[in-house]
This record gives structure tokens, C-alpha cells and sequence, in this order.
DNA sequence: TGCGATTGTATCAAAGTATGATACTATTCG
DNA sequence: CGAATAGTATCATACTTTGATACAATCGCA
């Protein structure tokens, strides 16, 4: 379901992170499903608990998923609030830095346009 | 030129080298143009020298830029190579983790496109 | 030519961050 | 209740980031 890189210069936990933020845009989690327990996954990827519970409560804080002490960790519904100015400016920010580098790294305009679409196919279609 | 954040998770020496390749990117900053000296930088910004000269290493191992001891800093002009498959990977991986933070912030289609259409503009017309 | 000014580099110490080992607490279920 | 299962807290260790300071190369001008 997840994999890690132990070499990354990204640390472990955003790894995790990441990943299973991808996996919720992408609908593979929907809302009110459980995510696995800290100890079977962290097992799974070759990590201490508490990487991936550092993980979960990452994406807790960011309102993706509700965990209970005792009780495991769920999918949350997702939440319908429209963003506002803040993350629009992040989000050009992002976007600028991952387009930057791929101009000086040479890719072509209509490339970018393909793997742009293919992305936004990937997470807004049906999702 | 330049605009950092204490504050940000983000360490200062890729804050630096972020903003530099962006504007490398958008031809803000031509080839065989110079970088101001990093203990220039590094007072405009109020950080130490070090984390200039860092930044600007990492630009280097890049091809980017160039750099000699005595004698400063310049652009060197834009690679012509194509990007290989592993260069792609890195984009798709990147540009999915974007649009992934995107999808779950509540930004619609419609949206990302516009935000997506203007930042190619900026790197890629006459850049 | 030589010396001062200017440019990037190397070294090392201090503070901050990430990861893991281990013990703790809450919940469920027989 | 007690065992099993779930997340949490604490703390030590290793790594990363930043900065202070000293070093080395180049240039320019007297």
C-alpha cells in the first residue's frame, strides 16, 4: 500500500505522510474506513510505531482522519469548505516550484500539459 | 530579489535555492548574468554566508550556475538535454503530490487548471 | 610587483529535528 | 475482571541545519 525510501532526504514520517494523503485524494480510502493499526503498519515498512503514529497525527491535524486511543483510526468525511486566499497562494507557490524545475530540467510545454492532465484525471475524476 | 521565512519549516539554505531557480526559470536572471556575492545576499537577508554559499553549491551540482573562488557567481546557459525517464518519474511524483494536497483543500477542476495555465506562462513564454 | 579588497571555501561548534526503544494508557471483548 | 489490541508519552541517540571564524583564490590599483 505505502512505499518508503530509506535513502530519501525526506524524512519518514512525511513520507508516510504523503503517501496516504495521495491514497485519500485518490478515493483507495474512503471516508469511514479504517486505516491499519500503527504497529501493522509501521511493521509493514520497517519502522518504529511511532513514525507512523507521528504520520497519522499529522494528517489528523489537517482534518483527513479522526484516531482514538483504543479504538484505531478512521477516514473522515471530506470536508466540503472552500479554500481561502492563504492556501490559494500556497498552492501557486507549489505549483511554481515543481513547474520551475521542470522547465530548467527541459521538459516541454505540451508535456507538462500531459502530465498535468493525467494528475488532475488521477485525483479529481470520480474520486 | 529574495524573501525568506524564519518561521517555515522549510530550512533557509532551500528557501534560498527555491527562489533562486524559480527565477532562473523565468529568465529573471540570464545566462552569463551574475549572482550577487553570497556575503551580500546573505546581509540582505540577514543570514549567515554559509547558507548563501550552500545554495548556491546546490544550484551548481545542478549546472545551473557556476561559481570560482576570487571571482563570483554566474549563470550558465540553459542545458538543451532531454529529460530521462527518471526525471519524469520525479515530475509525475511531485506534480501527484501537489494536486493530491489540492484535491483534499476543497480546489475544484476548473480551478487548478487556471492556477496550473498561468504558472506555465510565467516559465514557459519567452522564459 | 605587491598589497588590500573582494570572492568563495573549509572547519567546527551549537541548536534543532528525526527516529527508535521502551513504558504507559485507553478501549474492546470474552 | 483480564488479555488483547489500539494509540500516546518519554527520553536517548543520530543526523541536519545554521552560524562563527579562519582560510584561500582572484582582481585591481598604486
Amino acid at each position: 500500500m505505502i512505499r518508503i525510501d530509506l535513502g530519501a532526504p525526506v524524512p519518514l514520517v512525511e513520507q508516510i505522510e504523503d503517501q496516504l494523503r495521495r491514497a485519500l485524494a485518490a478515493g483507495e480510502l474512503q471516508p469511514g474506513e479504517p486505516l491499519p493499526p500503527v504497529r501493522q503498519l509501521a511493521g509493514d515498512l520497517g519502522v518504529n510505531l511511532n513514525t507512523v503514529a507521528r504520520a497519522y497525527r499529522a494528517l489528523e491535524a489537517q482534518g483527513l482522519i479522526r484516531t482514538q486511543r483504543g479504538r484505531g483510526t478512521v477516514v473522515t468525511p471530506r470536508s466540503r469548505a472552500k479554500p481561502g486566499k492563504a492556501a490559494s497562494r500556497e498552492l501557486r507557490d507549489a505549483l511554481d516550484q515543481v513547474l520551475s524545475e521542470a522547465r530548467l530540467k527541459g521538459f516541454g510545454e505540451s508535456t507538462m500539459r500531459g502530465i498535468f492532465e493525467a494528475s488532475l484525471r488521477h485525483f479529481w475524476q470520480q474520486g
